[in-house]
RNA sequence: GGGGCGGUAGCUCAAUUGGUUAGAGUACCGGACUGUCGAUCCGGUGGUUGCGGGUUCGAGUCCCGUCCGCCUCGCCA
């Protein structure tokens, strides 16, 4: 076999002359008889290979004509200034390479698609095709480069966290079930009739009790599995960047999480993020309808329940009369909430408008009251504006509070919601995402680069009240503290009656925000055995049950456990938003597909019945696939 | 679990209200061609329209079921 002299990226003029060998595959063939060029590509570029009559023998003439795209060669011949124009689209474009010798390693059957990401790849081959022969997508050289950066964040990760003392610990896959929070991938244990482990979800609880255990400063990049519905951004198996430190507090960890941030985004995007501000949830919540805001864009959502009281619209006196009394953020209260669209009297058609009210459907809200701001005109207000279109008439009474209250100028567009401030709350929060695409304030999606907005999302809730079942659940996860002022007012409620404490306790949880997208959570968490239990006892488990469950984290919480914090990352978001990626499954190797199935190997499939017998297992299902 | 979009040649797509032999580009095969780089030109092979039923004189097209892919709501402590 030639054995490669360099890569396919790496020639220049600098090698003219020098006598190299390269290995590959046919990018590319352009045969004119006499003349034969071949692009030969591996992982660092391409290379122009060219054979020509004069130099080269008819056998090696007669080989090169029967070369086609996707065959693996390798080569040996002279680097020369290209004869003919040099192409100023690749690296190597100045010079090719005059082959003399020819090795044909692997002929390729007709591929079904070719791993093209150039003008010739408008037209690549769908998704579905692309999975099934991962193998060939991944030649692409678009995802080659997002393997590279993806590398590179595993690199970057490591050697931040190595310098700051962290020790990367692994924790296992088998793991037992705990089955509160996320639907578990759970794997039957042969040695132990009708006992099960499970996935987990997260590292949460081992790399707690290796902050008991005196590891001090734990990272790991782990995988984590949980078997709900995926989405664009999320699927059943995914990668965290894992960690935890003892004997901090808030801060300690937010500062070194934006250090790492700032590492992160100097090494892959040579970008300086600046410090990362901070919202309290419920201001995120009020501003922007939405526990994890894009800032890139205003938009913000008003809660214009008082004017709207005095007005004669039916749609907001029946919302308004809904749990008058409540406290202000009681899921159930009527409330009245408006979002002022700069500019969208033009931008917002009737039929966009129209659309909006259907979107907010899927939210339970019933429709997207609208008006537009207009100068002028009849019945103006003393600033000279006056509303035209959908409710305006509804508004005459009100317009000079509305105008002051939303800063209205002539061009707008008001989009109210009128509901629960649950409903009215999340279907303008999501509104206002879809408002912001529709005009533009935003790059396509898929695009790379910034701006880049981080944001910190602190003082959440700790629990909140399932909506359904009504039972209290962690908002965060069940071993999250209080913050550190609000630890008292915890360890006093009276869990059975205290209603009003328990909702208003603020937790010492922490999430980073990219652009709309959560990438980081964590908190501090509970450190006292009894603090921990008493969370238990909230969360509905009586004694028995949490020890059944979670007897090593109490019992290691009882043997000198030092206060402790962390957070994950979520890496593979981390990498779409470095590479633009609008799916998460072009951002992992061998992803899986809405249904979790590896369309190369296909995952999952049936076993046998000796193996079910061993793992003293029967299925009730025809076997499948 | 619910809603939406899609599945036609190896690939990307087209095919009027249901109407003749399901087309184009590309890939592939054969031929021509000495400076291309999405090469070009000439010729050719290639189809159980995802699968199974139904309606009809006639179905890629309409109906029912089913499988697969994507998007989305719920879900994701």
């Amino acid at each position: 076999m030639i054995k490669r002299t360099h890569t396919c990226g790496e020639l220049r003029e600098s090698h003219i002359s020098q006598t190299v060998a390269l290995s590959g595959w046919v990018n590319a063939y352009r045969g004119y008889g006499g003349l034969t060029f071949i692009d030969i590509r591996d992982r660092y570029g391409l290379t122009q290979l060219v054979f020509d009559k004069e130099d080269c023998s008819a056998e090696l003439m007669e080989l090169a004509s029967r070369l086609r795209n996707e065959d693996v060669i390798a080569v040996r011949g002279v680097v020369r200034l290209r004869a003919g124009a040099p192409n100023p689209k690749l690296p190597t474009g100045q010079v090719e390479v005059v082959v003399r010798e020819l090795e044909l390693i692997n002929k390729t059957d007709n591929p079904p698609f070719l791993p093209d990401d150039g003008p010739a790849a408008e037209n690549l081959a769908n998704e579905e095709l692309r999975l099934k022969h991962r193998y060939i997508d991944l030649r692409r050289p678009r995802m080659q480069h997002i393997l590279g950066i993806r590398h590179k964040v595993y690199q970057t990760t490591r050697r931040y966290f190595d310098e700051n003392g962290f020790l990367e610990v692994e924790t296992p896959i088998l793991y037992k079930s705990t089955p509160e929070g996320a639907r578990e991938f759970v794997v039957p244990c042969r040695n132990v009739p009708g006992s099960f482990y499970a996935l987990p979800q997260s590292p949460q609880l081992f790399k707690q009790i290796l902050m008991i255990s005196g590891c001090d400063r734990y990272m790991q990049i782990c995988r984590c599995f949980r078997d709900e519905d995926p989405r664009n951004d999320r699927q059943a198996e995914f990668t965290q960047i894992d960690l935890e430190m003892a004997f901090v507090q808030r801060e300690d960890i937010m500062s070194m999480m934006e250090g790492f941030i700032r590492r992160l985004w100097k090494d892959i995007a040579n970008t300086d993020i600046p410090p990362i501000t901070r919202i309290g949830y419920r201001e995120a919540m009020e501003r922007y309808g939405i526990d994890r805001p894009d800032t890139r864009y205003g938009l913000e959502i008003t809660d214009i329940s008082e004017i709207a009281r005095k007005t004669d619209f039916r749609v907001f006196q029946d919302a308004l009369a809904q749990h008058p009394d409540a406290r202000p953020y009681f899921s159930k209260k009527g409330v009245v909430k408006a979002i002022r669209v700069p500019g969208g009297a033009e931008k917002l058609t009737r039929k966009i408008t129209d659309g909006y009210s259907e979107f907010v459907k899927t939210f339970g809200a019933g429709g997207v009251p609208t008006v537009k701001v207009v100068s002028g005109g009849a019945g103006a207000s003393p600033a000279g504006l006056a509303f035209e279109t959908g409710i305006a008439k509804f508004l005459e009474p009100v317009k000079a509070e509305l105008v002051a209250a939303l800063g209205l100028e002539p061009g707008d567009t008001v989009l109210f919601a009128a509901d629960t401030y649950a409903v009215a709350t999340k279907a303008l929060g999501e509104l206002r995402q879809k408002v912001a695409r529709d005009i533009g304030l935003l790059p396509k999606p898929g695009c790379e680069g910034g701006p880049w907005n981080f944001l910190w999302v602190v003082d959440f809730p700790m629990f909140e009240r399932n909506k359904d079942s009504g039972k209290w659940v962690a908002l965060h996860h069940p071993f999250t503290a209080p913050r550190e002022d609000q630890q008292d007012a915890f360890v006093a409620a009276d869990l059975s009656s205290d209603d009003e404490t328990i909702e208003s306790i603020v937790s010492a949880g922490y999430d980073i925000v990219l652009n709309g997208q959560e990438i980081a959570g964590g908190s501090v968490r509970i450190h006292n055995r009894d603090v921990q239990a008493k969370v238990f006892q909230l969360l509905g488990m009586t004694p028995e049950q949490a020890r059944e469950k979670f007897s090593f984290l109490l019992e290691a919480l009882s043997y000198g456990a030092p206060p402790h914090a962390g957070i994950a990352f979520g890496l593979d978001r981390l990498i779409m938003n470095f590479v633009g990626a609008e799916s998460i499954r072009d951002v992992i190797a061998f992803p899986k597909t809405m249904i979790g199935q590896d369309l190369m190997t296909r995952a999952p499939s049936g076993v046998t019945e000796a193996q079910l017998k061993e793992l003293h297992l029967v299925s009730t299902a025809a076997p499948q696939g």
